[in-house]
DNA sequence: ATGGTGGATGGTCCA
């Protein structure tokens, strides 16, 4: 089973990339973040035509998740459960092919210290609280998506530049750090030990191309899934293609 | 060079 996370920045305006990626990937499962519609806008049948059904927790303008999947899901999840109306769709979890996927588009946090980063601080506590209320830890879970979160230095090209700034202040690590002692294991982890390897580059400054990238994008597993993990990596190729997300796929591999 | 880009939207907000 080969399973990925990517943040796509509008699924409709992504759409020939995400199927180009699509034919050639191959994966079973690839789960989306900030699709920027509403469910109805969903480009439902381009998937469809390629072998891909989808679940969809939609909204208009920001946010938004969705899973698309060559087997059907079940068990279909949007949301928290205390959530109000109208909260942020930014949570979509499903089973597919005996695993149980929570997939998460943490919100950013603009500025540490703004109104928004406690905002995200505290998404994290009740995904914590999800987690421990709605998972086993015997089971196969897997937790991926955009976490806007670089869990350490060597997940950041300039690790001094960025101390104490959004992404990587210690706050946030720790606040990630609790979710992942729920019992995770960092899949790309287990397979590629070394810095160097991001997820997301600016758009702005050519980042790309200076390769000043952070990685937060991740794929986490329970420990029951991590003994069946045969491989994970970041595929770069997606974010030089023309009119790219600012986000590239991750990826995740299991007997 | 003290900014820069991109998406949804239709003024700015968000990232």
């Amino acid at each position: 089973m080969k399973i990925a996370t990517w943040n796509v920045n509008s699924v409709i305006a992504r759409l020939p990339l995400v199927t180009q990626w699509l034919a050639t990937a191959q994966p079973d499962v690839l789960c989306l973040q900030e699709i920027k519609c509403i469910e109805n806008k969903f480009p439902r049948e381009a998937f469809a035509e390629i072998g891909y059904t989808a679940e969809v927790f939609g909204q208009p303008t920001y946010n938004g998740v969705a899973i698309l999947s060559r087997v059907a899901c079940a068990d279909v999840r949007r949301g928290f459960h205390d959530d109000e109306e109208g909260a942020h769709a930014r949570l979509l979890a499903a089973t597919v092919g005996g695993v149980r996927v929570v997939n998460v588009y943490i919100p950013n946090g603009a500025f540490v210290g703004s109104d928004k980063y406690d905002f995200k601080l505290e998404w994290m506590r009740r995904l914590r609280n999800f987690l421990d209320a709605n998972a086993e830890r015997d089971a196969p879970v897997l937790l991926c998506g955009d976490f806007n979160v670089a869990p350490e230095d060597r997940d950041v090209y300039d690790p001094a530049a960025w101390r104490g700034k959004i992404l990587c202040s210690e706050p946030e690590r720790a606040a990630l750090a609790d979710v992942k002692d729920w019992g995770f294991v960092d899949a790309f982890r287990v397979h590629q030990k070394g810095p160097g390897h991001y997820s997301w580059w600016d758009y702005r400054a050519g980042a790309f191309r200076r390769n000043d990238g952070l990685r937060i994008d991740h794929i986490w597993v329970s420990t029951a899934l991590a003994k069946h993990s045969r491989g994970a990596w970041v595929d770069r190729e997606p974010r030089g293609w023309e009119r790219p997300s600012d986000h590239t796929p991750v990826v995740a591999e299991f007997t």
